[in-house]
DNA sequence: AAATTGCTCAACCGCGATGGC
DNA sequence: GGCCATCGCGGTTGAGCAATT
């Protein structure tokens, strides 16, 4: 027994959405919004398609304020940092990027903004596998067994494990591999699944300021996104 | 001009989380 | 507390287009 589908496979579309069914549904949802219950919602608007489907098409493509296309610098840079501190959480990266969606994030991320970063530095190549929580932990950067340090005297500390990196050297060119490899270090300490972290709170610290980072679990059914990362000072 | 290869991005899939009963 | 339906997320796929051979 696998798991019972979602819907009706047999009477479902798939495929590209046709512009008579983005009609459809964008004038139901703006009229009547979700009613908090995708499954439903196709019957309703007289859709032949699943309701995980009208759901991801109303919020990567449909609702208002999507951006498309050339992402800035600046967004490169978010993007860039928050990869470093959070891993692929698309959702809560997109929350920081108004008007772009966790698909559109995920697919820059993984068409180009991540050979970049290769480019930039050939030494992320390696397997994911030669970086372990050990090296980490044995690195120079290590200074104390809850937090580390960076060049630019910046640590991140997390509950259940800290790493650092340098967005500034990473998106300008400049990196050092050293800078470059504690990214994907980062990542990795947090992919473990013995490190996860829950409430998604990082500790950020540097100088004399200490900030408090914490992303909440987000989306509501009619597409804002309420996750934010608030920097408390 | 045709065939092949590479790239992009919309869409799908599966699974964990969540909430209601 | 257990079950079930639904939501939301991240990984993956594949169609379509562009570039190259």
């Amino acid at each position: 027994m696998g798991r019972a589908p979602c819907c009706d496979k047999a009477n479902v579309k798939k495929g590209p959405w046709s512009p008579e069914e983005d009609a459809k549904l964008k004038d139901y949802i703006e009229q009547h919004g979700t009613g908090g219950n995708w499954i439903a919602l196709p019957q309703k608007v007289g859709l032949k398609r699943c309701g995980k489907s009208c759901r991801l098409r109303w919020l990567n493509y449909l609702r208002p304020n999507i951006k498309h296309g050339q992402f800035s610098e600046a967004e490169d840079k978010i993007i860039c940092s928050l990869f470093a501190s959070i891993g692929s959480r698309w959702s809560i990266i997109a929350s920081q990027l108004p008007g772009r969606t966790d698909n559109d994030i995920k697919n820059y991320w993984n068409t180009k903004l991540k050979k970049k970063m290769m480019a930039m530095n050939p030494s992320l190549q390696r397997k994911p596998q030669q970086i372990t929580l050990l090296s980490i932990l044995q690195s120079s950067a290590y200074s104390s067994p809850s937090s580390f340090r960076d060049s630019n005297n910046i640590s991140y500390y997390h509950p259940h494990g800290s790493f650092s990196y340098s967005s500034s050297s990473l998106v300008s060119g400049n990196n050092s591999s050293a800078n470059a490899d504690s990214l994907f270090q980062a990542q990795e300490s947090f992919m473990d699944p013995k490190c996860q972290f829950k409430d998604s709170s990082i500790f950020v610290s540097g100088g004399e300021a200490t900030a408090m980072a914490t992303a909440t679990s987000c989306s509501s059914s009619d597409g804002s996104c309420n996750n934010q990362i608030s920097h408390v000072m």
